[in-house]
This record gives structure tokens, sequence and C-alpha cells, in this order.
DNA sequence: TCTATCTTGGAATGGTCGTTCCAAGATAGG
DNA sequence: CCTATCTTGGAACGACCATTCCAAGATAGA
């Protein structure tokens, strides 16, 4: 009986992302999203709830349709060392090139953007979500490396003494300076240095086949 | 003849830096500065100007007042390895505990509460200045890492084949990590567990006294 | 086709924003 | 003490904020 949807929340929802992404959850206004979505304020609000409902949702989305295929990738990726380097590769390039060039990653903004979380703050706190979302997002990364380390140390890649964890949090870490530094404008170039000598750090010397 | 101010506006600026520190710029209004201040709106647009003006003031202050006494005394430390070690975990401590536990580095913070640079925005984009303080940190911070680096070298900490340079870009993403994933909540322990890794890859094993 | 039910556009609301303005107060040279 | 000049408190302003509300429109089962 009741009338349907005229548009496609997802959609949406992806609209919504990139103005968060770029903008911040506090320097975008409930205006500009009816600006860049085309719906109006009633179906915003009846679908998505009020704005720090809205800049949840578009957190989970970006962290499960965005991050979330390109950490599986480098989870299952089988290669070790290589995969990682292809990982912080793709990265950069995002980062710094195409369509969201220095927009930095949503969740590395999150960080900055987000109150403080302060003691006594139940899970009432307005900001409780989108920590949380933080805190998966974090362990979803640090998964990813660890599993691309453990491939690594299979396959002989890693210097010896080189513990698998605490590189993968070294290199989770070494992530989000990355996605910062890219939205102040720093080379991608001087980027891909610096990742690749974290890489070398950790990378088992070559079997001496040649020397010059 | 003229009346002086009745206030010390460095004083107020250092109240001020803790506010935009804390909430960053986009929420903390005007209001909320003068209350924390105590000075009357007129004092404040008087000798600051807006309040975008008053947060690159802000940020100026943090940098030279906060940030570049430590990263003055880790330049000029000349133990190498343990310097950085120390500069690591008084940072870690000063973002886990005390009365700016998880406030993050305000230079971190404004990376990502910035407007992202696009292109033909001349030195007149609104962020420009901010975005100079950022680079201006960043350089500080680089070659902060890079001197103490170079102390290591000259100590023979280094293992060999570690280039300085690309070490200390390491070591500064690095830093910029655990600025901001003190914020969300990280803990401490878990941070230092990781810069102690980071900075095991770059050491020269002992020269094998003891084994076990 | 009729109608109960949901959606939609957009006006309206109360609050907060950054900024301006001015009368009253404070200062220090004359 | 007087007064030119700056500072201060706080009211006032228009713009914008997130949110609510309601009449008009659209839908699909009966």
């Amino acid at each position: 009986m009741p009338d349907v949807k005229h548009f496609d929340p997802d959609q949406a929802l992806d609209q919504v992302v990139e103005l968060f992404w770029r903008r911040g959850a506090a320097s975008t206004g409930v205006g500009d999203v009816v600006a860049a979505t085309g719906l109006s304020r009633s179906s915003l609000y009846a679908t998505f709830g009020g704005k720090q409902e809205l800049y949840v949702a578009a957190l989970r989305c970006y962290v499960e349709r965005r991050s979330g295929p390109v950490l599986d990738a480098l989870a299952t990726d089988g290669r070790g060392i290589p995969a990682i380097a292809a990982f912080f590769d793709q990265l950069i390039q995002a980062r710094c090139e195409g369509p969201y060039a220095r927009w930095g990653c949503m969740v590395s903004n999150a960080h900055a953007g987000t109150a403080p979380p302060v003691a006594a703050d139940g899970p009432g706190g307005e900001d409780a979500q989108v920590r949380q979302v933080l805190e998966q997002h974090h362990t979803a990364l640090r998964g990813a490396m660890t599993a691309a380390l453990q491939a690594a140390r299979s396959r002989s890649q890693l210097r010896s003494g080189v513990d698998v964890d605490t590189s993968a949090d070294v290199l989770a870490l070494l992530a989000y300076g990355v996605n910062l530094r890219s939205r102040a404008g720093a080379p991608a170039a001087d980027l891909r240095t610096t990742v690749t000598a974290a890489l070398d750090s950790l990378r088992a010397p070559d079997p001496l086949v040649k020397e010059s």
C-alpha cells in the first residue's frame, strides 16, 4: 500500500561518503548533503536519521566498501612483501592522484576529527560509535598486514629477528602517516621512497647471487 | 596617552591552543574561546583578528612552544638511537597520560582538519597558511630525526645498509601514526612496543657478547 | 478506482555561528 | 585634572546550523 523510496539509499550514501571524506564531519552541513545528493531534507532524515548517524553510516560505508576490499586483497595475497609493496603503491597513488587526490583516508581523518575518549564516557558518548568503527578498521588493517607478513615469513623473505606482529603494527602506523601527509600535499615520490625504505628494513638480504 | 591591554596575549594564546588542540578548529566556536580565556569578543578580535587568524596563531604557538623545544632536544642530543627512543617514550607518555592525554598532536590533527590543497588554490587559499605551518613542522621533525640518526651512525649504532635520510622519513611518519592512534585511544603499551620494533630494525645487532 | 500509507518538497523553527558596533571604562602624557 | 586614545563589556546582526513539520504527491493492494 505505501509509497516506495524514489532514490537508492546506497548510492546516496556513496555521495555522502565523498562529502564527509573530503571536508570532514564538522565542516560539512546538512545543506551541503542535500545539495550533493539532490535529496530533500525529509528523505534524508527519514532514511538515515540526523547528521551524526549519517556520518557514522558514511564512515561504515567507507570502511566496508573502500578499505575492506583492499585490505582483503592484501590479506589473501600470498606473495609476501611484494604484496605489501603493491598495497602501499596503490595507496599512495590513490592518495596523491586521481579523483580523491589529497583527500587523505576518511578513517585517518576521523581520528583527528573525533572527540577524544574521555573517562566516564560510557557507550552514550556521541562519538563512541565512530571510535568503534576506527577500532574495527585498525584491527582489519593490522590483520591484513600480519597475514601478508606471515606469507613473507613462510617464503623466507624476512630478515632473521623480524617479529611479524610488531612489524605489522609498524606498517599500520606507517599507513596512517602516509594518509595524513598525503592530505597535506606530500609528494607521492617522497612517500614511495619512505615506504620502500621501511620494507627494505624487513627484507632479508639477497642471497648474494651477484656482487658488484 | 592610550589605554593599554588588560591581559597578556601570549598567555591567552596558550589557552586558545589548548582549546583548538583538543577540539579542533571546526568544532570550536568563538564563544568557547571567550569562555575559556575570559576575554571579551572585542579584545579577541582587536588582538588576533578573526577566528581563522586566531587558529593559525595558535597553531604557530603550538609548533614553536610545544613541538619546537622537544625537536630541538632530539636534534642536539648526541646519543643516537637512545635519544630517538627517549623522544618516542616521552611522546607516547604525553599522548596517553596526563593533562593532554588523548588529544593527539595539534599538527597531526590539523592535517586532517584542513581543506585539501586543490589546484589553482593560490596563496589566497584560506588554509594556505595552515599548510605552510604543517610543512614547516614536518621539515623540523624530519631534520631532528636526521640529526639523531647521524649521531647514531657516527656511533656505529646503525645496521649496515640503513640510509639515514629515508629512515628519518620513516620515523617521522611513524610519529604521525602514533599521534593519530593515541587520540583514538590506542594503549600506550602497544605504541611503545611498535616504536621499539621500528627502532630495533635500525639498530646494529649487538656484537655477540653473550649468547644463550 | 479508491484509499491507507509512505515519501517528498520546502517552509518554518529555534539555536548558534562569526563578526561588528558602540557606549562606558581605563590609561598616560599634557 | 584633563583629554585624546585605546581597550573593554556586551548587545546586536545577519547568516547559517540541524531539525521538525505539514501539505501535496506517489504508490500498491483492495
